[in-house]
RNA sequence: UCCUGAGUAGCUCAGCGGUAGAGCGGGUGGCUGUUAACCACUAGGUCGUAGGUUCGAACCCUACCUCAGGAGCCA
């Protein structure tokens, strides 16, 4: 394997020969030589080489605009000058890709309103590519989690028919030529299909079965929403626990947030700095904030309480029965607790079927995991696993027995108490990175309107 | 989908009724172990699109398009 610029900085003395392949940053010449900033994305760190006017390759160096892939041939060396600990001083160059003045990205700032919409070269960017190193972390970090604890990763399927939760719009899977009247069991799957917005009901078939299961891939949604929160494809992470309750299941949420929020500070440390001063000021003590306290736990009535007292005037009503507005969960998590925070027994007439009832008749076991700045990145509940309870919910809200009798088939065998989350991985992305927008923890991302590449 | 704001050079922006501007980036020259280098010169624009008002519109009005921020929905 080639030796990549991570690799070569980790040196420990200095070395006769390297070869580093990557692109040029910045240039700066001088009268007896020239600094090139490579970078070859590997880590947030480049490295400068310097090429002496009197080599021979030296005459590419007109070339050698910013982007310009370059292969470098030289001694690593301590850098005489401030500013970095190592250099190259280069023996030989090669021009491998060259990269025109037209080349869109400069050494100065971009706005990441531009950078979207060049998002096939925001990668090489300092922001970018340390969203999207990050974003790599976390996902082998949400496996090792899960993993560590015994955890088995379940595939749910991509293409569903049970349209989950009724909990939005669907993108439909089909292969019938548009214009040309059809009937679903004529279709390929002989009946309707959809992209999945959830594999929580297929995880709870496992759960039932391996005790500890996750979900971990794409999911879509067909809403028309125009949010810094949301998009069309996402990730999310839906971990299913047989004989959980909802208070295990809230200890778990917790526990996989503040693992998540510790494998960055320790495996991500030069992007978080960087995130640190150039994104969000406060990240680090945020973060390291989110290490240090335990997580509140409020349930929904103490909620709706604390909002009535806390004497604010809030656009939206509070009302015992309502769902919590945007503005009642900022002020839960950034103003009330300074910190995440558990909401938990909603109302049971905003909640979807599948969670279990609690005891007074009005409530189920769900709660929502708030965090400041982002706002809900978990969303979870313990199951309803009683029969006649589970049947009765569906048919207040109008689900159709027979599409759902193999989730029902869960309650009729064996049935046990379990509990489960979806944690927004994108949101997740957000908040270790303090980045503002979806947009851009996602590679390329899909919003209303707008796929295109 | 609703509300608000913005579209001027490749990028970031100023100009807000009277000849289209700056910084960065590009080119040329100079200087310098430089590090968002520096100095001088230079090229680069149907001022989002289409109408309208006016002697005259980047600027005022209308519609549309695009983007952003906020809201709803949620992860």
């Amino acid at each position: 394997m080639l030796e990549t610029l991570s690799q070569i900085l980790a040196s420990e003395s200095p070395r006769a020969s390297i070869t580093v392949r990557g692109w040029v940053r910045t240039k700066r010449d001088s009268k007896s030589c020239s600094f090139l900033e490579l970078t070859d994305g590997s880590c947030f760190k480049g490295l400068q080489g310097v090429v002496d006017a009197g080599l021979p390759c030296a005459e590419l160096l007109p070339r050698i605009l910013t982007g310009t892939s370059v292969e470098v041939v030289g001694a690593l060396i301590d850098s005489p000058a401030p500013g970095q600990k190592w250099e190259v001083q280069v023996h030989d160059l090669k021009i491998l890709g060259e990269a025109d003045a037209s080349y869109p990205l400069q050494k100065k700032g971009h706005t990441p309103e531009f950078l979207r919409t060049i998002a096939h070269l925001r990668p090489r960017t300092n922001l970018f590519g340390s969203v999207f190193r990050v974003r790599s972390k976390m996902a082998f970090a949400v496996h090792r989690f899960f993993q560590e604890r015994g955890f088995f990763h379940v595939h749910t399927p991509i293409i569903t028919s049970s349209d989950c939760e009724g909990a939005g719009e669907m993108f439909r899977v089909t292969t019938q030529k548009p214009n040309v009247p059809t009937k679903p069991e004529e279709d390929f799957f002989g009946r309707p299909t959809y992209l999945t917005v959830s594999g929580q009901l297929q995880g709870e078939a496992f759960a039932c079965a391996l005790g500890n299961i996750y979900t971990f891939g794409p999911t879509f949604r067909a809403e028309n929403s125009n949010t810094a929160r949301h998009a069309a494809e996402f990730w999310m992470i839906e971990p299913e626990m047989a004989f959980y309750d909802l208070f295990a299941d809230m200890t778990l949420a917790e526990e996989n947030v503040r693992y998540l929020v510790q494998a960055m500070m320790s495996e991500c440390p030069d992007e978080l700095e960087f995130f640190n001063k150039f994104v969000d000021k406060a990240l680090i003590s945020r973060l390291q904030q989110t290490l240090d306290k335990p997580f509140e736990r409020i349930s929904y009535s103490e909620a709706v309480e604390l909002l009535l007292k806390s004497g604010r005037s809030f656009e939206h009503p509070v009302v015992w029965g309502e769902g919590l507005q945007t503005e009642h969960e900022r002020f839960l998590a950034e103003e009330h607790v300074q910190g995440p925070v558990t909401i938990y027994n909603y109302p049971k007439a905003i909640k979807p079927f599948y969670m279990r009832q609690n005891d007074d008749e009005r409530t189920v076991a769900a709660m929502d995991l708030l965090v400041p700045g982002i706002g809900e990145i978990i969303g979870g509940s313990q199951r309803e696993e009683r029969l006649d309870r589970l049947t009765t919910a569906m048919n207040a809200q109008g689900l159709d027995e027979e599409t759902y009798r193999w989730y029902v088939d869960l309650r009729r065998y064996g049935s046990v108490p379990h509990a489960g989350y979806g944690m927004g991985f994108e949101r997740l992305l957000m908040f270790v990175t303090g980045v503002s927008n979806i947009r851009d923890v996602v590679a390329f991302a899909r919003t209303p309107g707008h796929a295109p590449y």
